[in-house]
DNA sequence: GGAGGGTGTCATGCC
DNA sequence: CGGGCATGACACCCT
């Protein structure tokens, strides 16, 4: 950005005539440490051995900024017989900031260019085309991600709309236009998945609960109604610690019986073949009695199964007694071996429930988790596709003032005859020791034209 | 009545 | 080696 401030250099086309070549020459090794431009000037000889050795340019790999250093200060023309200087008022040294530098491309317009049209890129010559080339080719192949990532050609114009707004503002995530709806959609979902994960980190393990209490959450649940994201689910599961239920008087009215241990009515004696372990619900296990629906509606087959056994304690404590006090709580009851098989299946099967809920919690948070890093990463993705463009723009203007700086550079020069350099056959090259050399496009078209010389590299400054 | 989601259970592997 | 946990798979239930 800094070649912006050649726009006010202030040049000065005086011209500063040398009587001695050899003179000059001498002068032209003194004055490269000042960073002066110097054009070797008409008729003299361009010294062709100079200046192709100069041509040679490492400039492609410099790197960018450093081409608009605002050392860049002075230009001088200095031809053997004559010199033509271009300064400014701040005239400093360019040697450390170009170092060996082919201007060539940098400061030759494109042919026939009088105008600073972006239309006029492919005209420059490396190894600004290079650059600029490579920056169009980077848009397209921007654009090009653009629309596979969902852009819409109006959403594609309105990203570079907003680019030329020069708000600086990084997209946000609701304005991500790689994923619009579903950025919404994700979104709401990952705003509930920070505040569930916050929930579950603090409520840790889902805790045993019992078929009735699952009805009451059921219950709940069907006066929500329609369909729920991510955190429904996960909401539903914590829902299970009965705790955030109190208060809720719609549930007042479901009883919760975790005694388990009430005298098994006759219904449960009727099936004695009730399998002890194993076994999915069967239309038997929902063929009972009014009477005893009432008691084992909220009553999980387990917990049925116990009163039919008469276990003599909850199923509570059966699967969240440690082992040792539960292996006490057997030994302090005389029990068969039906009724410690069927105790061993209700703690094995309660844990066993208990790890499937936090399975699918967790699988649920994992999930949203993941759904949340999608999202960070095409907002991520949308905010390096701006900082992108934002490049593009600048590069683009700085062609633009580069192009318009080749012109008034070439606009100044005159030959000894005080022809001028047509732009299109001659080119700026810039030499390692400072030296600015003007020197032939494409060789000997511009000799034969202009009876080229050889041109002298202590003459150029 | 089928689809989809939730839940319980089993089997299995691992610690 | 037994107990417990994690998880895929399956069946069942509900909406």
């Amino acid at each position: 950005m800094s070649i912006m401030e050649l726009q006010a250099m202030e040049v000065n086309t005086s011209l500063q005539t040398v009587s001695n070549g050899g003179s000059a020459r001498n002068e032209t090794a003194e004055s490269n440490s000042a960073g002066d431009f110097e054009l070797s000037d008409r008729p003299t000889p361009i010294n062709q051995d100079v200046s192709l050795h100069q041509a040679s340019l490492p400039s492609c790999s410099q790197d960018f900024p450093q081409i608009f250093s605002p050392q860049l200060g002075s230009v001088t023309i200095n031809p053997r017989t004559s010199m033509v200087r271009l300064s400014s008022s701040n005239s400093t040294n360019i040697n450390s900031t170009f170092g060996a530098t082919n201007l060539t491309g940098v400061f030759l317009p494109p042919i026939n260019s009088s105008s600073n049209n972006v239309t006029s890129t492919p005209n420059l010559p490396d190894p600004f085309t290079t650059l600029l080339e490579e920056s169009m080719l980077d848009e397209i192949s921007l654009l090009d991600l653009a629309m596979e990532e969902g852009f819409s050609q109006a959403q594609a114009s309105q990203l570079e709309d907003e680019l030329d707004s020069d708000s600086g503002l990084s997209l946000d995530s609701s304005h991500s236009p790689a994923s619009p709806s579903s950025s919404e959609t994700s979104c709401s979902s990952a705003a509930s998945s920070s505040s569930t994960s916050a929930n579950f980190s603090e409520e840790g393990a889902v805790g045993y609960s019992t078929d009735s209490e699952v009805a009451a959450v059921e219950t709940e649940e069907g006066a929500v109604g329609g369909y729920q994201p991510e955190y429904s689910k996960l909401c539903r599961m914590s829902f299970q610690d009965l705790s955030q239920f109190h208060g809720l008087p719609q549930l007042d009215s479901i009883s919760h019986n975790h005694t388990y241990n009430v005298p098994l009515s006759s219904t449960l004696s009727e099936q004695p073949d009730l399998p002890l372990s194993g076994g999915k619900k069967t239309t038997r296990d929902k063929k009972l009695q009014p009477s005893q629906d009432l008691l084992d509606k909220h009553s999980s087959r387990d917990e049925r199964r116990a009163r039919a056994m008469k276990i003599p304690f909850s199923n509570e404590k059966i699967i969240n007694l440690p082992v040792e006090e539960f292996n006490e709580l057997l030994a302090k009851h005389h029990l068969s071996e039906a009724q410690l098989a069927l105790i061993r299946d209700i703690r094995r099967r309660g844990k066993n429930k208990m790890a499937a809920q936090n399975c699918r919690k967790r699988k649920l948070e994992t999930i949203i988790n993941l759904e949340q890093g999608v999202q960070d990463l095409r907002r991520n993705k949308a905010r390096l596709l701006k900082e992108k463009m934002e490049f593009i723009r600048s590069i683009r203007q700085l062609k633009q003032k580069m192009q318009s700086l080749c012109q008034e550079v070439f606009s100044q020069l005159r030959d000894e005859e005080g022809r001028p350099y047509p732009p299109n056959e001659y080119c700026l090259q810039y030499g390692s020791d400072g030296s600015v050399l003007i020197m032939p496009r494409g060789g000997m078209t511009a000799q034969q034209s202009r009876k080229p010389e050889k041109k002298q590299k202590d003459k150029k400054k």
